[in-house]
RNA sequence: GGCUCGGUAGCUCAGCGGUAGAGCAGGGGAAUCAUAAUCCCUUGGUCGGGGGUUCAAAUCCCUCUCGAGCCA
């Protein structure tokens, strides 16, 4: 079993806003790259910005700008979404830069070797917003203009093109799905690509024209590749592509691409080709994630109900936007963002649940058992019941993130938060205390602080502030906030100092009008 | 138009051939260490309609209906 991995986030479109969307799909790499990494995993997490294309040429020349000043200004706010939601990010790719040309380039002299790819000429209906070609039967006419199924404007392009042989990949690519079934998941996902591909598939053309704000084809400085040829290689530029040695070899057989569903074709279908037809392996897993609805409608610009994931943060703070997101859906669904669900969630799991387990426990400890990490003596049944299950969770999660099933990750968690709270009630250390059954309490106390540990450690990759803040109050030291601590290897040492507690996850109260 | 998925408690969903489940919400009780948080118990459903297979169907088959998605 390899110990390395790799997972990414789409490109995103320099022209876009980035909103709630965005930090959604990021978000889901991040809390893998940080599990993977606390489990010991050689972990490497990519995001970055998409930068070329003709509606970025337009909206630079609208700005007055060059594309290049437009897009090193445009791509600053997808950077800054990654410090608003505290992203591990390892790099931060750009289309634009030279260790990008350079794979692109590459990429297409060996298809060009190898024969995938040959010159052509290219007559339809072309969408500059989808940048898509549409059949002529697909368009409607409004107001004498031709208009795509998706609501943009066609203009009719004739020009000469260059042709990537994806008719020719149609077996192979049914073959790899066959062979990795969990190749393209959710597998209601798998099965749409699949009906897809055995639907039959046209050579695809790879390059333009009419634009000059891309990748230019090597000795054919007229053609810009195909943004999705030039957007998709990123993936492999980020591992030092062309040179297959290091992060290429090693990181690469492991690449799992987190992707909206909207662009699942292109992840699913036209890169694997891309790559089998370059002699690359495919990805070992896309995963296509579902939309968010705002108060159950549509987000869009027009509605002005798009939020900005600052505004979440904002509002109802870091670490809580982080759990809602993953907590609420499952992974893969669609899912709807309330203000009410939010506050349910939050309030009932966070504070409630979690947040009052822990100022319960240490606050109590602070009192009546001197303020530092208690002596157990022998375990009894209840105890070693809770400890059980403690052990178990880790492995549950693991399995659960394995699949992306963040939502059930998260209930294994706020279950054994729920078992501790469970276990301080029937234990009632403070009628031990009554009773001057100190070794007792302070057994219990003990249990009670592994418990907040454990919780600590598998919360640290979901909401890694408010971990570390957990982890505080019970001292565990900075080298032991990892998964090979988690269980009896990293014990909490009794008889350390404890600080005195505060409050970790306060509840929301709503502002009186 | 073709294909795929889904319609289960007020809400979100799990179960997918053998006496209907979870969480939240609702109701009752306990406790008072704690962020009035917690714990225990509990009310809710003829499992979208109809037909069939079976000793037995939420679970398999057919059909209708509603919703979502992919493709054309």
């Amino acid at each position: 079993m390899s110990k390395n991995f790799y997972i990414t986030t789409p490109i995103y479109y320099v022209n876009d806003v980035p909103h709630i969307g965005h930090a959604y799909t990021t978000l889901a790499c991040d809390v893998l790259a940080r599990f993977k990494r606390l489990d010991g995993f050689n972990v490497k997490f990519l995001t970055g910005t998409d930068e070329h294309g003709q509606k970025v040429d337009k909206a630079a020349a609208a700005a007055g700008m060059s594309p290049q000043a437009f897009t090193d200004k445009v791509s600053q706010n997808f950077r800054e979404l990654c410090s608003v939601m505290n992203f591990s990010n390892d790099d931060f790719i750009r289309t634009t830069e030279p260790r990008h040309y350079k794979a692109v380039e590459n990429l297409w002299n060996e298809l060009v070797k190898r024969d995938e790819i040959y010159l052509d000429k290219y007559a339809g209906w072309y969408a500059v917003r989808d940048e898509a070609f549409y059949g002529e039967d697909e368009l409607q006419d409004v107001d004498g203009k031709k208009i795509a199924p998706s609501g943009a404007e066609c203009e009719w392009v004739e020009e000469e093109s260059y042709f990537f042989r994806l008719s020719k990949w149609q077996d192979r690519l049914l073959k790899y799905y066959d062979e990795n079934p969990d190749c393209i998941m959710p597998s209601s996902r798998r099965n749409e690509v699949i009906s897809f591909v055995k639907s039959g598939l046209r050579d695809l053309s790879v390059s333009r024209t009419t634009f000059n704000w891309g990748v230019p084809v090597p000795g054919a400085d007229k053609h810009i590749m195909y943004v999705w040829l030039d957007a998709l290689t990123n993936y492999i530029t980020a591992l030092g592509y062309p040179n297959m040695d290091g992060e290429m070899k090693d990181l690469w057989p492991t690449a799992i691409h987190m992707v909206g569903k909207d662009i699942l074709r292109f992840h699913a279908v036209y890169w694997p080709a891309f790559l089998m037809a370059a002699d690359l392996p495919p990805p070992a897993r896309v995963f296509a994630h579902g939309w968010w609805t705002i108060e159950g409608q549509k987000m869009s610009k027009s509605l002005g109900n798009v939020i900005a994931p600052q505004y979440l943060v904002d509002t109802y703070g870091l670490d809580q936007t982080r759990y809602f997101m993953l907590r609420e859906v499952p992974f893969g669904n669609d899912g709807d963002f309330s203000h009410a669900q939010m506050i349910a969630r939050v309030n009932s799991e966070l504070s409630n649940n979690l947040g009052n387990l822990l100022q319960r426990t240490l606050s109590f400890i602070q009192k009546n058992a001197g303020a530092t990490v208690p002596h157990p003596a022998q375990l009894q049944a209840n105890d070693q019941l809770l400890m059980t299950q403690i052990d178990m969770a880790i492995r549950t999660v693991r399995d659960h993130l394995d699949k992306q099933e963040f939502h059930k990750a998260i209930e294994t968690i706020v279950g054994l938060s729920n078992s501790a709270n469970s276990y301080i009630d029937s234990e009632a250390p403070w009628t031990l205390k009554k009773n001057n059954e100190i070794d007792r309490m302070n057994t219990v106390l003990f249990i009670l602080c592994e418990a907040i540990r454990a919780l600590g450690l598998l919360l640290l990759p979901f909401i890694p502030d408010s971990a570390h803040k957990m982890l505080d109050a019970i001292a565990v030291p900075e080298n032991q906030r990892n998964f090979a601590a988690y269980g009896r290897a990293g014990e909490c040492k009794p008889g350390t100092p404890l600080p005195p507690p505060a409050p970790i996850f306060p509840r929301f109260e709503e502002k009186a009008a």
